[in-house]
DNA sequence: CTGTTAGCGCCTTCAG
DNA sequence: CTGAAGGCGCTAACAG
């Protein structure tokens, strides 16, 4: 009984297996890729025995460098703190899992610097593919795959100047739904809040699309609060503006309400307002929010509920689609949101 | 004007470089591993000018194949969906960074399927270390990783018969702490609900630690509350438990408290309270968890805060050592808590 | 200082 | 049905 597994032994290779096969490597690279039709019983059988004793497992670098694709399937997360996008990547992995592909996550930590360095790291990796979900808009960026020829799938933002496929929420429809809502609960004084959007593609579009659907219905459009989660002055600023706009309603007796772009937002101003007036501020604000984090329903706040699970899913079925030879115009796929009405836009 | 950076260009290899600067692949090579000193002015220079001009990348597939290392660090989470998950993430990225790591993380997602196969995965990748955030005890599922060699580390759970370093928190200490607090605020009547813990070995020292507690302060141990969150039917039952002993004290006049042994079972226990007595629920039961979810703060429930960005980055530092040779015995490393008190423990 | 020569572990013609 | 030989991109002795 030899000591084949010991932690000291370097795991074996195709050689070591075939010498204990009795047989060259050639047969017993093809048992590994599954032409076991071309291979007689008993030396299919004899390679079988030798794998399990030496405890074999392929080198799947060796295999991508010998084939020229590892499966590897990078995505490339601006910020795992939101739970946008660990939904997202539980469809990423799960179509991974599906098409044989091994995801290869990287986390930007809403750090620029850090995007930048994984994502010449995947590159020198030789991904095959590439889910992102950018950080800013810097094109600049993403150079990099360009040079690789490593194909792309943005999600949620489009990247300036960089032309990929996109998939995402349908942005327009989302805030036309929520609105839509609003004003069905007899809300007339409604005040979007968004982080900074001038480089944030989807930002961008809920903020004009929100100014659209309330200009649509002949509505006053309120200026868009900035609120800048990054920069605790410019924050406080902020939700002093958020402050006042309540209070201005409150004057004329009516309830403000306050249309969140998108969780994190959302968060901050709820944690804002119970400072401000305890435990019942929902009695003086209404809240409405893009995404639907856990806590949403704890506090009972109404929400779109964004397809992320089926957005990561599809996201890599795009990669796999270009990793597999297909040209063609880039594809937008804008995915419905759902509303989830909640206590807190009621009337 | 050469198409060098064209997408169907395959990138350029070190005997691209190497023609393209006249010169052989062993100095591109040197050049590339910073071995400048040893190189002519001159040649380095033509070196770099190639490799810009073929907008050069090595290949890590290539490089780890021939070095027998290949940078990679295995990160295997159980739960990304879980705050706690993602925050120690966060340290071990800052660590793989630090020390030239590039992290492959993997999400178990709960499902101990998944959990094997990641595990196949990690090693046929030939990681050079792992960071194991455990699901289950199952250790024959780690057993792959002794026979490949590959040194782990266990983040917060140790795994029946797998010997490996270990790091998370102290927790006997940090149970000692919260219950002190609750003892302080005059509460005596204390329930501690956590999820099915034979299995995973934090949850089991918690709930020893929590009867040990309160039994060395000679107060009366009411029995554990499990709450199985992925059973909905379990879960139903222990929530009217919850329930019962929350009307039980009541009765007494007196108000319960609850000690979640982790988030999502706060979380969940939050969620049942409001359902069943409104906004105002925390006037019926007291509540406190180990834990510090974004939530937390945002409904005022005290806390036990983890070091979770140290215990990453110092997961990686003892995983790095391992990979460097160090052998020794099993190292524990157990790091405190803070108790963070908020308003669902105010007396 | 620089280039030549072997492989790392695997797959893939190409002959048996 | 089976095996030998060559090479994927890179590094590591060896010579010059």
């Amino acid at each position: 009984m030899t000591d084949s597994q010991s932690s000291t032994t370097r795991p074996a290779t195709i050689s070591d297996v075939a010498r204990e096969a009795g047989t060259g490597k050639t047969s017993v690279s093809r048992y590994l890729n599954g032409e076991t039709h071309v291979l007689s019983v008993d030396l299919r059988q004899r390679i079988e025995a030798a794998i399990a004793r030496l405890n074999y497992r392929p080198n799947q670098m060796a295999r991508g460098l010998k084939r020229g694709r590892n499966r590897l399937l990078g995505m490339l997360a601006a910020d795992l703190t939101n739970p946008y996008t660990v939904e997202v990547l539980q469809g990423v992995e799960a179509a991974c899992h599906a098409l044989g592909y091994m995801p290869l996550i990287c986390h930007a930590a809403n750090e620029v610097e850090m995007e930048r360095r994984f994502l010449q790291l995947l590159t020198t990796y030789r991904v095959e593919g590439l889910i992102v979900n950018a950080l800013g808009a810097e094109e600049d960026v993403l150079r990099p795959l360009r040079g690789a020829g490593i194909p792309a799938v943005l999600v949620d933002r489009t990247v300036e100047g960089f032309e990929a496929d996109l998939i995402g929420l349908d942005n327009t429809d989302a805030i036309e739904t929520a609105l839509a809502h609003l004003v069905a609960q007899g809300f007339d004084a409604i005040h979007f809040v968004v982080q900074p959007f001038e480089h944030v593609s989807s930002r961008r579009v809920r903020e004009a699309a929100f100014r659209a659907a309330l200009a649509a219905r002949g509505l006053a459009v309120p200026s868009t609060v900035v609120l800048d989660l990054n920069e605790p002055g410019a924050a406080a600023a902020a939700l002093a503006d958020v402050d006042a706009r309540i209070d201005d309603a409150a004057r004329r007796g009516v309830r403000a309400a306050l249309f969140a772009a998108n969780a994190p937002v959302a968060l901050a101003i709820a944690r804002h307002l119970r400072a401000r007036f305890g435990a019942a501020w929902q009695q003086q604000a209404a809240l409405l929010s893009i995404d639907d984090p856990e806590w949403a329903e704890l506090i009972g706040i109404t929400t779109i509920r964004q397809p992320t699970y089926e957005i990561g899913y599809k996201a890599v079925e795009f990669v796999h689609e270009r990793i597999d030879g297909a040209a063609g115009d880039v594809r937008v796929a804008m995915l419905p949101g759902e509303l989830i009405a909640r206590a807190s836009t009621a009337s």
